[in-house]
DNA sequence: TCTCCACCGGAAAAGTTGGTGT
DNA sequence: ACACCAACTTTTCCGGTGGAGA
């Protein structure tokens, strides 16, 4: 018998189930589909047009609306010689500030150029913005620029302003430039400065998580396509959809839910896909977002992770930040590593703590002993070990932490989702 | 009800890194 | 070689906080 052995299939094609897969229709959205087009309709008719701001948390279908009216948009628009347009998308995620995002404008500008790309630093900002303002003019028409993610900028709002305001201020000439700006975050409109604030004309499109049907609805027929059919047992699509809705009723969530069940599912050479999958595929996506999380940390977040797994060993646990912060300065101490500040260190917790790795229990003994932080692992010790024995620089100390935790309940010990 | 502990966490300053242009 | 630029990280500084005990 081979090692490698062709395993059941339950997936006839997989790629309905893939982030970048786009729907041919679109469900659930038909109301801001609606709202969309009326929004975008003045560019056929060579109207001024506002620009389009889509509010809604990750997965609600905002991307994947926004490419599904823009190529009807391109194709129509094609249709009549009297419009020119064009479009540039960019996304934010890794950008930081309207610096970025302008640089990141021009790149993308000249990707089909001779000309080089510029860099992300060392130029001033109005130096960039007039390269920017350079490659719009050399378009010219309606420019549509869809910045996706776009709260990721925070405060640095710059590019919000210089942006539509491009023609009136004189710097281009016979370019209509129209922002569609897609933001994960309700609140980035609130925290414009006020500047951008009441000069941004804008029509906004809110959406809102999907519920348990609609995400439902959803699944459906990319199911009916990614799987054989009679594969899945009836309770899979509607468990997927529940999972997802009650956390985040996110539809990439509940799709990754579902090809996960799938892939469980054929690993084990099963022949139909159960609810079963389908609460593994949960708690195993879950592991792997925390088991990430844990090793993208900086050498100091794991240094931090490493006192408190410490701790945690020798079972004096919470433990108050002042006693954590000496024992993380030991450690730095052991593996010859400068040690950051207090305060420092406190950022490295809150950032854990929202990672989920750790909690933070509030306590208060008034003029006795003042208020302060107690922290605990909400990971299982093991799983802590597992990330810091895989890097070079901790394997040593976390050896020393597993043999000091002889006692098995305590490397179990964590409160745990795990 | 007032006080006061101890440190939390926001903000600004300072230091680093990796770039441009003259 | 030098001044300048922006992003990030870390340090410095310090006002604010909420409940136990007076």
């Amino acid at each position: 018998m081979g090692m490698f052995e062709r395993d059941q299939q339950v997936f006839a094609n997989a790629e309905p189930l893939d982030d970048s897969y786009e729907p041919e229709d679109i469900r659930e959205r038909d109301e801001e589909l609606e709202k969309y087009q009326r929004a975008l309709q003045p560019i056929i008719d060579n109207r001024p047009t506002s620009n389009i701001f889509l509010y809604g948390k990750t997965g609600t279908g905002k991307t994947v609306a926004t490419k599904f009216m823009l190529s009807h948009l391109e194709r129509d628009a094609a249709e009549y010689d009297d419009i020119d347009l064009s479009t540039v998308w960019v996304s934010c995620e890794n950008l930081s500030s309207s610096y970025q995002v302008a640089v990141a404008l021009v790149n993308t500008l000249r990707e089909n150029q001779t000309k080089e790309r510029i860099s992300t630093t060392g130029y001033s900002q109005q130096r960039v913005f007039d390269l920017l303002y350079e490659e719009l003019n050399a378009l010219g028409g309606t420019v549509i620029v869809v910045l996706d993610e776009i709260d990721n900028i925070g405060h640095s709002d710059e590019i919000l302003y210089g942006l539509p305001r491009a023609r009136s201020n004189g710097y281009v000439e016979d370019v209509r430039p129209v922002i569609i700006g897609i933001s994960n975050d309700f609140q980035f409109r609130e925290n414009l400065s006020p500047k951008v604030k009441d000069t941004l004309a804008e029509k906004e499109i809110l959406y809102p998580p999907y519920d348990a049907n609609q995400l439902r609805s959803i699944l459906e027929p990319r199911a009916e396509k990614a799987f054989y059919e009679g594969v899945l047992s009836g309770e899979v699509v509607p468990l997927c959809a529940a999972f997802a809705a009650q956390d985040t009723g996110s539809a990439r969530q509940a799709i990754r839910l579902l090809r996960e069940a799938g892939e469980l599912a054929q690993a084990e050479d099963a022949d139909t896909v159960t609810e079963e999958h389908v609460r593994d595929a949960q708690e195993e996506l879950e592991k792997n977002q925390l088991y990430e999380g844990m090793q993208e940390l900086t050498t100091q977040g794991h240094a931090v992770l490493c006192a408190l797994a410490y701790h945690q060993a020798l079972n004096e646990v919470p433990i108050r930040s002042r006693d954590l912060y000496e024992r993380y300065v030991n450690i730095c101490d052991r593996l010859d590593t400068d040690n950051v500040s207090e305060r420092r260190v406190r950022d490295h917790l809150s950032d854990m703590n929202m990672l989920g790795l750790i909690c933070v229990y509030e306590r208060n003994e008034g003029l006795s002993a003042g208020r302060y932080h107690e922290y605990e692992l909400d990971v299982p010790l093991n799983a802590v070990l597992d990330v810091l024995l895989s890097t070079n620089r901790f394997e040593e100390i976390a050896n020393i932490i597993q043999s000091t935790a002889t006692d098995n309940d305590l490397l179990q010990s964590g409160i745990s989702n795990y």
